[in-house]
DNA sequence: TGAGGAAGATGC
DNA sequence: GCATCTTCCTCA
């Protein structure tokens, strides 16, 4: 199989940026979310951006001269750039970032730095994340991101949407120039973000070997990095779009579920003038598959819009992210073998897509969005200096199944998947995790990456004639490291121990009254961390299988990661944690697969009592402190209270 | 390529 | 000191 990321290789030297030179998109149609009072504040500001500025403002923002001649910004990310770790890199960079117009594109190079990997990048989803309304896909910051051209006129506060039809897309609007550029231009904010970044991601080919990368300057490169953001006294490295307005206006309302209406109105915004679903992408948009690219160069995209729409393709210390620009902003159709869907117009999409942090219904209407094969509770993320560990698979086999149900018309709809928490809060993009395009021989499904308010977004065709179904064989999970996620700007989420996840699918159907329906639903939770002997044992079910010769009762666990130093600690009853029991049997057989224990149950000191007591069990594998133990609960049928000193008859054991 | 395992680094 | 993270190695 090969990899998105791997993909993205093959541009590494030419990533384009589309932005759509259109006009603004109808008024945004859903949700009617127009309002929002915030928007004037750093809206109005937009200044027209000439096109180098767009670099510099954005995440496209080079480190050297700019074309114009006027001078970057005095940030750190230019230190960066010169920090880069290929020599050759940096000769191309000085090439001045060159714009152009081919049939209303523009084409803008831009200098590359060799950027193994955009931390910030990072993950699109990262930046998203789990937080709060710094998350990158929450609709602050989609406000933000808002793409426009560089022209005045074109600039999304002025005129927000881009017309949706004739653009090719989802992609083409995002981008550049978002507002974060914007005119207070935040210089910083984009700076910091994009260079030091851009530097990070180096480190995988950083030429220190080793399993631990050091920077130049001999310290760990994430932690010492001479231009980490941490260091850099102004900038964040956390870049982001938020920054502009987020940062200064928003961050201090970390609630962003609490103010909904803005959220709303500045998601309005921000889904307006995007045809695309990569509406927001932040300029800095990570890459995250970007890891390879040493060098961007603007170029026009062969399949690229015909909307008149300006193409940044750079090459710089952004490199990192390239990637994903490209794949995002260039044509997004950037990767591999092109599926014939993606060839063709595809339908249109309301501009005014909600935020990726928006709830929505899995249902309406006719219309329901269903998973029917869930993926396997497990799957091993990989990282960036990793290569892929395949798509997402089913507990069958196979792979995950989603279906749009209750849709009959014979025009063929977008699937949008992306990699969301699953912790107990509201469902978001996932700081850590980010969805990985699997392409190759065994995957049947096409796809492609958008990237949506830094989030990346697997789009995959649900076509009538495969009845709206979809069969997810193309999508793999990217881990971030932790390191990079959380020394962003506004990210208050912690990536340890943060390691479940959701896939969440959308779809969004145009009605005939020009709304846009939009459903999602999520997946059970995968736990994508590195499975081992340390391990939790998962126990899946528990059942009553015979009675046990000590006249209690046996009862089967079945589940995952049991370990042959597997047991069941100790047994208390669940109604106050009285502790009934201490065990130290182990099992049998060696096998970190699916197995199944057999536990028999003590006899019962009152047997035939009224009222059974349920009981808690907690399995272990190895030695584990308490509070990591596996608890599964269990409800004797006929008993109320285990003798606790009957240990003797206590048995666990495996079943293949 | 896709996994699985584990060494070494980090964080708590 | 231990749990977890990240990177690297090996194998089919």
């Amino acid at each position: 199989m090969k990899s998105a990321e791997e993909d993205a290789y093959c541009y590494n030297q030419n990533t384009s940026i589309s932005i759509p030179l259109g006009n603004p998109c109808p008024p945004s149609q859903y949700h009617n979310l127009q309002t929002s009072p915030s928007l004037s504040i750093s809206i109005s500001q937009p200044s027209s951006f000439p096109q180098d500025d767009m670099s510099s403002v954005g995440y496209f923002q080079t480190s050297g001269p700019r074309s114009n001649g006027a001078p970057t910004l005095e940030s750190p990310r230019i230190e960066i750039t010169a920090y880069g770790q290929f020599p050759e890199d940096e000769v191309e960079d000085n090439s001045v970032p060159v714009t152009k117009r081919v049939n209303s594109i523009v084409t803008l190079t831009l200098p590359s730095v060799d950027g193994y990997r955009d931390p910030t990048c990072l993950s699109p989803a990262s930046s998203v994340s789990s937080r709060s309304c710094h998350s990158d896909a929450s609709s602050y910051e989609s406000g933000f991101s808002y793409n426009y051209d560089n022209s005045p006129q074109n600039s999304p506060w002025q005129s927000p949407c881009v017309s949706p039809k004739g653009s090719s897309s989802l992609q083409s609007c995002t981008l550049g120039a978002s507002p974060r550029h914007s005119p207070s231009g935040s210089p910083r904010t984009s700076i910091t973000d994009d260079n030091w970044i851009g530097n990070r991601g180096s480190r995988p080919n950083s030429p220190c070997g080793g399993k631990r990368k050091y920077s130049f300057n001999g310290g760990p490169s994430h932690k010492y990095h001479p231009y980490s953001p941490n260091q850099s006294p102004g900038p964040s490295p956390q870049t982001s779009p938020r920054l502009s307005v987020t940062e200064d206006s928003w961050l201090p309302n970390t609630n962003q579920y609490t103010n909904s209406a803005i959220v709303a109105a500045i998601n309005a915004l921000t889904t307006d003038g995007l045809t695309d679903l990569a509406e927001g992408i932040p300029l800095k948009s990570r890459k995250t598959s970007l890891e390879h690219s040493a060098s961007m160069n603007l170029k026009v995209e062969p399949g690229g819009d015909e909307t008149g729409s300006l193409e940044l393709c750079q090459d710089d210390f952004s490199s990192v992210r390239l990637p994903f620009k490209k794949e995002t902003y260039c044509s997004g159709f950037l990767d591999v073998p092109q599926h014939p869907y993606w060839s063709k117009p595809k339908p249109y999409i309301s501009p005014s897509l909600p935020a990726l942090d928006w709830q929505l219904p899995s249902s309406s209407g006719p219309y329901s969005l269903q998973i029917d094969v869930q993926p396997k509770s497990h799957h091993r993320a990989h990282y960036e200096t990793e290569g892929s560990r395949g798509a997402v698979k089913a507990l069958a086999g196979g792979h995950p199944v989603v279906q749009l149900h209750g849709y009959m018309e014979s025009e063929p709809l977008t699937l949008q998947l992306f990699i969301g928490t699953a912790d107990d809060r509201l469902l978001r993009p996932h700081a850590f995790y980010q969805v990985h395009r699997i392409t190759g021989k065994t995957v049947s499904t096409p796809s492609h990456e958008v990237l949506q308010s830094n989030t990346k977004v697997l789009e995959i065709p649900l076509l009538p004639e495969s009845n709206m179904r979809a069969i997810i064989d193309c999508a793999g999970i990217l881990k971030l490291r932790n390191s990079d996620i959380e020394l962003r700007k506004g990210e208050t989420d912690i990536g340890r121990k943060n390691t479940r996840v959701r896939m969440v699918f959308r779809v969004h159907i145009n009605q005939p009254n020009g709304r846009t329906v939009s459903l999602q639903v999520a997946s059970n939770p995968i736990e994508c961390s590195q499975r081992s002997a340390q391990e939790l044992p998962l126990v899946d079910k528990q059942s009553m299988e015979s009675c046990a010769a000590s006249g209690g009762e046996q009862m089967l666990l079945s589940g995952h990661n049991f370990q042959p130093d597997s047991k069941v600690v100790f047994v208390e009853r669940a109604q106050d944690g009285h502790h009934i029991w201490e065990m130290e049997a182990k099992v049998n057989r060696e096998s970190s697969k699916s197995v199944a224990l057999l536990v028999d149950v003590p006899p019962y000191r009152n047997q035939r009592i009224s009222n059974p007591v349920q009981v808690n069990f907690y399995v272990c594998n190895g030695k584990r402190k308490r509070s990591q133990y596996q608890r599964f609960t269990y409800l004797p049928t006929n008993v109320n209270e285990i003798i606790r000193n009957d240990l003797s008859s206590i048995s666990v054991h495996s079943h293949a």
